[in-house]
DNA sequence: CTGTATCCTATTAGATACTG
DNA sequence: CAGTATCTAATAGGATACAG
């Protein structure tokens, strides 16, 4: 890296989709999507459910710490986002099946790679609490 | 469309870069970098400083709506987690300098995309929450 | 200019009990 | 099985005043 501040680091420039105004990020919808899957379920439930659909029992269970009442809070905010779908199986006793919608799929995209990004540098930022923490 | 298909529902599973098992997912670093990321200030502080350094009031200016209180707390969190590098500049009065760590600006990446995501889909989300709700 | 300290409110999330 | 209802604890966040 040559070159120290005057501008956009340059290394990585080239890589990014462009330098985004300040301006044009306060009115920016990228807030809401970042809060709507920044909480604390909504990622895990829509990446588990991008493996394949799910029942509500299965969910619960294969989630493991989530209550009740957060696992039908959060698919109920996902189904209003249009993320998820609910589907009610005439069974008995009742069945329902959550899925993605193709703009839940959509989003898995995006989310993979945000994830991919955790998985890579988990340690770098371990490290860096760590630097902060303990010592 | 001629499928070669696994077991996989999507159309767009060949474009993912897996499906991710559940059990997996529970120890999976990518929920702390969600959270990290998800709250109300973190992406919009990351992507603005993104574009350039910034100082500690123009990050005040330039966010707008944020309180004094929240800039100091989520730019420490940031820093603590190696993301962002504070630099106190030895002036009078003093001035610091805050700016991305490489390890920042390699987050800028993944978070572009999903933030793309969020701009290419925004009207999606829009008519679904009007479906629900308003009507 | 760059923060801290304090107080207060709203939101999030967990636990538990109950229902069709 | 698939939830709802209620209560409570923890956390996030804002407003304001003050400080080095």
């Amino acid at each position: 890296m040559s070159d120290t501040h005057t501008g956009v680091p340059s290394a990585l420039a080239y890589e990014l989709p462009r330098p985004v105004p300040a301006d044009e990020l306060a009115a920016c919808p990228a807030g809401e999507v970042f809060r709507r899957v920044g909480d604390k379920w909504s990622v895990l439930l829509v990446v588990l459910l991008g493996g394949r659909p799910h029942r509500y029992n299965e969910l619960h269970r294969a989630v493991e710490g989530i209550s009740q009442r957060m696992l039908t809070r959060t698919l109920r905010g996902l189904e209003i986002d249009g993320l998820v779908r609910r589907e009610v199986l005439p069974t008995v006793p009742p069945s329902v099946e959550y899925s993605l919608t193709p703009l839940g799929r959509s989003l898995l995209i995006p989310l993979s790679a945000l994830a991919d990004w955790a998985v890579r540098h988990e340690g770098d930022i371990r490290r860096a609490r760590s630097d902060s923490t303990g010592r």
